[in-house]
DNA sequence: TTTAATTAAGATAAATTTGTCCTAATTAAA
DNA sequence: TTTAATTAGGACAAATTTATCTTAATTAAA
């Protein structure tokens, strides 16, 4: 479904959230200990989040990870996915058509249109906040 | 969501059942100019499609591929997508978690739980021999 | 201003997926 | 039985994804 980057990179998008919530940066030592992934790929995969905004980074000594906690309830999973994985899982064709739609569909177009719109739906409609809160109160887990 | 090696099997495996409809064999070369894929990897694919039961292959002079017509409504697209992808797609974790139930969920288990039941109820309730009609009658395309 | 801690970035390597090529095995027809 | 057409299979190659390592740039604190 997702890249291996894309699901290292939604499990350090909430432990972040997790610690940001108490006003505390991380590492990628510590994201990575904490979500079981590769330190250095998982750091060259919160580079790429920063780019595109989903998390800030502060250079230098005591600096780290962190997210404003005023916008995690803004930050919704599809904008963590497209920075990683793009748009082609809830957009492209199920079958790798260049041009896929209403008009000329592909043998599986009308059947995916469904599960297309629900991942869609659920991706954009889904907050950082409620995920990072699910971690907190031990009601989800990030790994094992 | 699927690998391009699953993509060009369910369009080859379609491509076949309507050949096979009409009693007509189909070499690896058809299949990839028809479908738009590399000829020697369909190939492979092929090959595994045959391991898999989902299609047949008759060896030698005058051979080639073909699906029994009287199994097309039989052969749903879960069969397919399982020969060659496997079942993670929709059995698995969607955050690669090897543990991930609703006693330990994480973080989007109950996110996902809609879309991946709504895709594998797709899966194994869309039929070859619907999807091969629908090429026949031109109502969906293989290609372009 | 120097130092130590830290993220950024580039080079490289390993693993996996995608793709190609050549030869062997099979089989219907001549 | 020989031939030609065809799938099977193995070795290899290219591309992409995943992962590691080293150095540069940045910055707070001493």
């Amino acid at each position: 479904m997702f890249s291996k980057a894309c699901e290292y990179g939604i499990k350090a998008v909430i432990f972040i959230a997790t610690k940001s919530y108490e006003g505390v940066r991380v590492s990628p030592k510590e994201i990575a200990k904490e979500i079981d992934s590769p330190q250095a790929f998982t750091a060259k995969i919160l580079q790429d989040l920063v780019k595109h905004d989903v998390i800030n980074s502060v250079k230098g000594a005591y600096g780290g990870f962190e997210i404003d906690k005023n916008n995690m309830a803004n930050i919704k999973l599809a904008q963590i996915v497209n920075a990683i994985d793009g748009d082609r899982i809830y957009n492209g064709c199920g079958l790798g058509l260049e041009k896929c739609d209403e008009n000329h569909p592909c043998p599986v177009h009308d059947k995916f249109k469904g599960v297309r719109d629900e991942l869609k739906f659920m991706l954009e409609n889904t907050s950082l906040e409620e995920l990072a809160m699910n971690i907190k109160s031990g009601a989800s887990f990030l790994k094992i």
